[in-house]
DNA sequence: TTGAAAGCGCTAACAA
DNA sequence: TTGTTAGCGCTTTCAA
């Protein structure tokens, strides 16, 4: 059916070795063998085939790419930091969602595993992450992206996240806000607990009381952030500056103020995580928290190809990348 | 090193033969033996290898999915209908980017055949498809998602563009719009070509005049659709409602328009192509044309899994999915 | 219902 | 510098 190494072989007069050896670029092969090899393999359309070649040598270079969700811009910038890095290493990603499932997420790895992938690059579902275990017994290396899980020791690139939130709140503080209402995704996931930790602490250095009623917590998504601004407005001295924990929740809370601009909610002014394409256009977006997410990715993949080469210096290697205050708006 | 079905086949004391027809179901396998067999591998943690099956059946259960970006909302949407699809049938999604370059899709296409997937879901970076023709050589499977390409028949699920534009420009007509501004893409993308299309055809139908100093074409970028709405605010006598062909584009206008809005644009109204989540809350957005991104994906994926076993009935099958005009906005 | 044996296409000792 | 040979882990005839 398809040409292998033995045809092209033939076709050369020579072994089905040598052409493998010219395949993968042996040096010590005579020029005139190399190319004769070379114009049989042009000739005959010959394209090797990596299924048997990854079984001989172990090796897929593939690597999987575990979200909680695929449709996800902030997620997909990191997907893009993975897979543009390890594309230059001649790598390819398989994506996979885990659909903000623990479960799911433990299926995925259970299938990438036996896909026998190099390595994997997860965001974590949520903080759990016993179920990666197993992966070590079958030696695959695994690096954390943007969020932590305990019970498992492992590389893992993150954000400064306390320090994010409490930059942006602290502008608030310097620009005379005294009552800042807080908006915050599920405390399971990483981020949150470290977002929501920033704000706490900005307040405190500043000697600024906590105002529990004010602090809402839902999850990472428009609707939640719709929901919470809803109940912040409703209040009867609602606040006027509200810190976002994300961009989705920005999005819906923005939704909420647009829907209300004409009844309760005209001054309100937001302060939000992320800060994406189009978050300077938002309405009622004052300050923003930049993360580099390309970043994320990019170095996620530096670390799963040091590991995969066996490099296991600096194990286990969590690097906090540093977020950026974003002011100008519009 | 790692357990395999030989292992397997001595701890149950059976032979590696019968080891492979429990882990397949092989029905004819007595029960007793198969509960054996079971037994073994949860005791020995066994895991299938899949490039030796893959070698072995010629079959990698795994397709290749190639967009012109990765972070990109309209994408990846369609790579999450394409993923939750196949997923349902065991398959896996190798995402790659072509990164809006034929020639990279060209390479892409090359290292995905190679890896012998079993078939692949392309959104061509251009109009120009020849460079798939490899692909029939080598038997395998391709559906187009979103957009057509010249010089090569395949399977393809696309959205109704000239009616969606149509629909859009008509209701701008029929509030009392006479003059409509027109931000499109590059032209040698179908999709923005058939937009185009879809806006003429209205103002014709309409006997509206073309304006052509009003009509202007870029990139379905940010930065395309802000400069694009600047050359169109900085005539004397800038037309009031604009069509603007993407996402992207209507973005990057309304970036401008919320940056300018003291001085020159205080009172334009856009109607635009897609609609995103956030698409409802952009100042100066009326009409907006949503297209089932999702579907999009899912609707490939099936064609795809049909291809794959087989099937060509109705083959090359050009689906052309609706779109829905939305007119609510805050 | 099960086993023996061959082979998918490649690479890598080892030998020459 | 090249060829011979074995084998990666699985499936699948064929035979029992």
């Amino acid at each position: 059916m398809s040409i292998t190494v033995k045809d092209v072989a033939k076709a050369a007069g020579v072994s089905a070795a040598t052409v493998s050896r010219v395949i993968n670029n042996d040096p010590r092969i005579s020029e005139k063998t190399a190319k004769k090899v070379n114009d049989c393999i042009q000739e005959l359309g010959y394209k090797i085939n990596n299924v048997a070649r990854s079984l001989k040598t172990n090796k897929t270079r593939t690597i999987g790419f575990i979200a909680p969700e695929i449709a996800n811009d902030f997620f997909m910038n990191v997907a893009k930091g993975v897979e543009d890095e390890l594309r230059k290493h001649g790598y390819s990603v398989i994506v996979c969602s885990s659909n903000e499932s623990s479960t799911e997420e433990n299926n995925r790895i259970q299938l990438l595993s036996e896909k026998c992938v190099d390595g994997l690059i997860i965001i974590p579902a949520s903080g759990e992450g016993k179920h990666f275990n197993q992966l070590k017994e079958v030696n695959i290396p695994v690096v954390l992206a943007d969020r932590l899980v305990a019970n498992f020791e492992t590389d893992a690139v993150l954000v400064d996240n306390i320090n994010g939130s409490y930059t942006a709140v602290e502008h608030l503080i310097n620009s005379g806000c005294r009552r800042i209402g807080f908006i915050g995704g599920d405390m399971n996931v990483t981020t949150a607990r470290e977002r929501y930790e920033g704000y706490r602490r900005a307040l405190s250095d500043y000697c600024i009381p906590i105002e529990e009623s004010i602090i809402k917590f839902g999850n990472y998504h428009v609707q939640s952030g719709y929901e919470l601004m809803k109940e912040l407005m409703e209040y009867p001295d609602p606040p006027q500056n509200v810190f976002i924990s994300n961009y989705f929740m920005h999005v819906g809370a923005t939704k909420f103020l647009m829907e209300h601009r004409d009844t309760i909610a005209s001054n309100v002014s937001i302060a939000s995580f992320d800060d994406m394409e189009i978050s300077s256009i938002l309405g009622f977006c004052s300050v923003r928290i930049r993360q580099p997410m390309i970043e994320i990715g990019s170095k996620a993949a530096q670390i799963l190809l040091k590991r995969i080469s066996h490099d296991y210096s600096n194990f286990p290697q969590i690097l906090r990348l540093k977020t950026e205050l974003i002011t100008k708006d519009y």
